[in-house]
DNA sequence: GTCTTGGGTTGAAACGACTCAACACGCCTC
DNA sequence: GAGGCGTGTTGAGTCGTTTCAACCCAAGAC
């Protein structure tokens, strides 16, 4: 069965193309009568409109991507589940892309993307300097929302979550538990995110002159974490206290101290970032920095659609939420 | 700034429209000189092709949608990672899309799908019967591979897990534990993964002669397991093991057990289903029934483009895998 | 009886890329 | 010098939809 287009619908129900169009676009504007002779026609020869065809006459289709940097991490599903009903009620189509934190996916994704004439996109970029990747689309007049990541040159709309805040006020926790040496595991500091929460803890800890020694893991996953605590444990010196760039990475470090026999959190106290449904589940329910996270991408398709209605006199908008200290097992023991 | 067309970069360049074609598809067939002329005018006027003209041209897009129940459930993350090298690999593009487990919004993005003219479709249809939905696509000559769906009366290829036989085992390894009273805990019974594995655990304790209390949770996430731990502990007589229909109900199920002061594993024991990561991960690591999830997806994409590229005298063929007992410390006190 | 008005309908012109038969050109052969 | 060959290039036609000026026709105004 070859498809069917309007053209046989029309030739069925022996009206023009013109009036197949309006019954699908514009019903009120087609007489009652004519309006039904369509429609059977239409269920008739299960007729499916052509999406390919209204999107090189639209020029521009109906779809929002999201790209981010992990699926598997809730931390996003999250982000994404927050978005979807906003650009479900706009009538657009979300298409979810994992750059893996890698910047040739992303780059390939970017490019299909860009190909697609998607309405627009929310971004978490792999690393701090892809604006020329992003102006690109800018300059074609796609949209750019960036997500979690802050208010910095960028010529676009952004939310993100403070996260030298957040750094901040994890340092501090461990601190006011006694800690006097803390270990930071992160992935990629090219990633901002990791970068200012490093920064953040590091600000409080030279404040409070305790040693700080940062651990760069492959990336922000459970593996990554596990693998992060090998080396640690091979210092001289072995830290009291852990904070973790994301849950995914403590939990990780939490698998990894467990299986070398080291108390959490009586000899080894750990916090993590993001507070996803799973650090509470966790062997030692973990404390971590709670992210408001389906609210980031709802606010971001806000931002998207507020920019796709602004047109011309569009000015960028950053917002920034503060992240907020959930306090549990993993930190309980004072030294 | 309009979007520049091939007209645009065959009058920058001084060639046909025709030739910017070949420069852009078969390179091979244009002459040295005069692609570079082509390329250098690509560059300059920062040309991007239209996807919806080629796709319209084509008939087809190169899109390859995955319709999972969850997109927050690491299990179908998992199935998706599994597909998507081989779909790149083969020049498409992967769109993920999340029902929700919700027949309307599974419906909805069905029809979209269908619109977009998809290469092909990757589903973990919501109930049994949706076969008239799909084969609404198959008729329209959209390929359609069933994941996680065993081998029943459906018209399409398919990759499965023995779910009735994962259900069996589980129940078995309670049994063999010495408890005399199992509760299964799983979502929608109209899910055919969640009716299969109770009727493998039924099975087994049918013949071994315990009794079996079923509850059905809203869905089949951590929340709904925590509230159907609610139920179950307003029995007379509370079971001493409960079987959830998968990872996320289980760790749900731990957290309600654990809120009431409930021992896990001394007073009740645990089994999941998925052996996701964070299974091991848990306050107490989770006995499980493992798939494997990558495989199933890697195995449906490569069953698709089989069936694309077969064309006419294809054969639908129904992979199935088996799955396989995690034992871990949720189960593991002896009664 | 002519003139408006306006609800319905029409048909052709886009949109941008791909394909393919036709052609142009240089070179070789007989 | 006619014919054949091979390599490059062309341009018109096509995909399916939307849009819009033009048109038709019946009803109401004068």
């Amino acid at each position: 069965m070859t498809t069917t287009s309007m053209k046989d619908v029309a030739r069925a129900a022996g009206v023009s193309v013109g009036t197949v169009s309006n019954v699908l676009n514009r019903p009120e504007a087609v007489a009652e009568e004519t309006r039904r002779r369509v429609q059977t026609a239409i269920a008739k020869l299960g007729y499916v409109r052509n999406d390919s065809a209204r999107q090189l006459r639209a020029g521009r289709s109906r779809n929002v991507a999201i790209v981010v940097l992990d699926v598997a991490n809730p931390f996003f599903t999250d982000v994404v589940r927050g978005a979807e009903p906003l650009v479900d009620s706009a009538g657009g189509v979300v298409t979810v892309c994992d750059s893996g934190e890698d910047v040739h996916r992303e780059q390939r994704h970017l490019e299909i993307l860009e190909e697609q004439r998607v309405l627009g996109l929310l971004i978490t970029p792999v690393d701090g300097s892809s604006s020329e990747r992003l102006e690109r689309l800018t300059a074609h007049d796609i949209p750019v929302v960036l997500v979690d990541r802050g208010a910095g040159q960028h010529p676009h709309c952004s939310v993100a979550v403070d996260d030298v805040y957040g750094g901040r006020t994890a340092a501090a926790h461990l601190v006011e538990r006694g800690h006097t040496s803390i270990a930071f595991i992160g992935g990629p500091i090219a990633i901002p995110q990791v970068g200012d929460r490093l920064a953040g803890c590091r600000a409080v800890c030279e404040e409070a002159g305790i040693h700080l020694e940062a651990f760069t893991s492959v990336s922000l996953n459970v593996a990554g974490g596990r693998e992060a605590i090998e080396q640690m444990l091979g210092l001289p010196e072995v830290p009291t206290a852990v904070f973790c760039a994301n849950d995914l990475v403590a939990l990780g470090a939490l698998q990894g101290l467990t299986m070398h026999g080291v108390k959490v959190p009586e000899e080894c106290a750990i916090i993590g970032y993001d507070d996803i449904d799973f650090a509470a589940a966790a062997a030692v329910p973990l404390s971590s920095v709670r992210q408001p996270r389906s609210q980031l991408g709802r606010t971001a398709a806000q931002l998207l659609f507020d920019e796709i209605a602004e047109g011309e006199d569009h000015t960028h908008r950053n917002v920034v939420f503060q992240p907020e200290l959930v306090a549990r097992a993993s930190t309980a023991a004072a030294l």
